[in-house]
DNA sequence: AATAATACTTGCATTTTACAAGTATTATTC
DNA sequence: GAATAATACTTGTAAAATGCAAGTATTATT
């Protein structure tokens, strides 16, 4: 008889966060189902920002609190890596791991879907098309460009 | 002179709701960048449960008041719709709108990415097999059905 | 007529988030 | 070399969101 065994929860800064289910939506919002965490990723996918002041100085202004909690998260859960700074010893650099480049797919998605429903802005339906005139060789593109970070 | 106009807010439950940015990633996650609104839309997308208390019997136990205001929420913002239950007059039915339909392959890149990096159930390895075999085939027809319904 | 089911709402405790201020280390300016 | 500024945080507290238990109104069933 096979025994199916999942993990159901994960400690993370020693504290036991749980996962509600062994669904593949539901374990991803456990860990990036909030408000700030995508954008974040978002930074480090189709900006040059990578340390914690550039972060700040996004539009959307997340507090620094929540800025240094989701961090210490999203590399709990290996999504983005911390390296230090070549000349700025002071700077952390932030860059996304081989799991938080896999999201590309996931953000481009989003993008398309806001893009098409929601008032956001202009570049967003040039980027749209661009893609879509080949997602997948975008994607691999960006995949590789992001790799060499 | 061209002037660019954004919407920066909305009035949801005669509530004005603020947009953080023109961005569209961070105006999705306004929209359903949560912990629990992907659920409800997962439900209805690729089960068939439809109505309130479907919802609440989900794994993942949402409350009662979350539910709620989740479903008041998405209504607002156009991505599902209620109608009457043919039959139990008790019932609400709920059901994507083309909108909603639309966020169908945000939520299949997702359950790949889960798939690949996490402990989930072993049906999705099966999922993403089988999509990937012919994404835009399975989006079509998972689309048409959902219409239908 | 009484009981049960459905879709909520309400009240309150707990947790998360937001904002302002403070701290430790390193860099730069005078 | 001392003072000021920059960076990456932490801390305290108020506000908002969430979770849980209980209650309510309408309809269905016994």
């Amino acid at each position: 008889m096979q025994v199916l065994f999942f993990c159901t929860f994960v400690f993370v800064k020693k504290k036991k966060i749980a996962f509600r289910s062994a669904c593949p939506i539901s374990t991803a919002l456990d860990i990036f189902g909030d408000k700030w965490s995508l954008l974040i990723i978002r930074d480090l996918m189709f900006t040059d920002k990578n340390t914690y002041g550039d972060f700040l100085s996004s539009e959307e202004k997340i507090a620094t609190n929540i800025l240094a909690d989701r961090l210490a998260l999203l590399e709990c859960s290996g999504i983005i890596s911390k390296h230090k700074h070549p000349g700025h010893k002071l700077k952390g650099v932030y860059k996304l791991t081989q799991k938080g480049i896999d999201l590309v797919p996931v953000l481009i998605e989003i993008i398309f879907w806001s893009q098409q429903h929601e008032q956001v802005h202009p570049y967003a339906a040039g980027f749209a098309k661009m893609v879509k005139k080949d997602r997948e060789g975008f994607i691999k593109q960006l995949t590789e460009s992001l790799k060499k970070r």
